[in-house]
DNA sequence: CGCAAAATGTAGCAGTGCCTACATTTTGCG
DNA sequence: CGCAAAATGTAGGCACTGCTACATTTTGCG
């Protein structure tokens, strides 16, 4: 029983590790869908170099992620050409940024300033479950 | 004028994802750093075999991070022996596991299921800053 | 005690994500 | 137009984090 009990917690406790990683691990993923669709929707292309100045890293990082988002079906390009979102990608696009801006409301719903709001929900909006998003927009009335 | 601001806004967003990435970074070794601290307590020893289980890994994985723990000053440990922590480790643990309790009650107090708090907490606490755990403290009662 | 099982540790591979350095292509201006 | 600058792409290196397979050490039971 106690064993029993026991071996249940540790899987769980396996189980909540395990989804962190899996969400650490498509974060960026997210990161780069998101900022692909805010360029072609602000200034109708998103080039690579545009790309990596907005996310900090070199051009040859972006690149190298962006083919990995063509190998994952979520983006289409052809060299020298910008980058462009596929169907799938561009609902990523809009389930990530809607995510993002319910986290950001709610932290400051809670107080949290403005711009501390949007630098900590940049990383937490990428471990919010469905669950949880559900809460949070019941949270703020918009449930 | 229009230039600065842009770049301005620019910056900062790089700076956001530079912060993001350093937290998903950090994320592992501070949840190996709480769980051996709890082994510790609850137990009296922390083996790397147990380490590994609990966090869903293989033996040899959590080996490997376990030398780098090590490397890093939060942890010392003999062959064949367990795993300690050193002051700092201690303190590490500590800090995050303060984190991880203030972050799973706001998500509950939010109405987040018990559950599913307890699996987002895993992933959102990496990401909390100093400013907005103070807020969550002050939203609970508890500033 | 002595040997098998458990625990621990090592080696080597793969994938991600970052970088610098260098090569190629495109673009735009004189 | 033609050439230099900008953009894009490629190559190779490093660190991290995961794995499996194999080697070594410790433990505990018959």
């Amino acid at each position: 029983m106690d064993q029993d009990e026991a071996e249940m917690t540790e899987a769980q406790e396996a189980a909540r590790h395990a989804s962190a990683r899996t969400a650490r691990a498509s974060a960026l993923m997210q990161d780069y869908v998101e900022l692909i669709d805010d360029l072609l929707s602000s200034t109708g292309e998103a080039r690579p170099t545009d790309i990596a100045r907005r996310l900090g890293v070199s051009h040859a990082t972006a690149i190298k992620t962006i083919a990995r988002l063509k190998r994952e079906g979520l983006a289409h390009s052809k060299p020298y050409r910008g980058v462009f979102l596929t169907t799938a990608g561009h609902a990523l696009a809009n389930e990530v940024r809607a995510r993002h801006r319910v986290v950001v409301d709610v932290l400051k719903a809670l107080g949290v300033p403005p711009e501390v709001a949007e630098i900590d929900a940049e990383g937490i909006e990428h471990h919010v479950s469905d669950a949880t998003l559900a809460a949070f927009e019941k949270f703020l009335g918009r449930g």
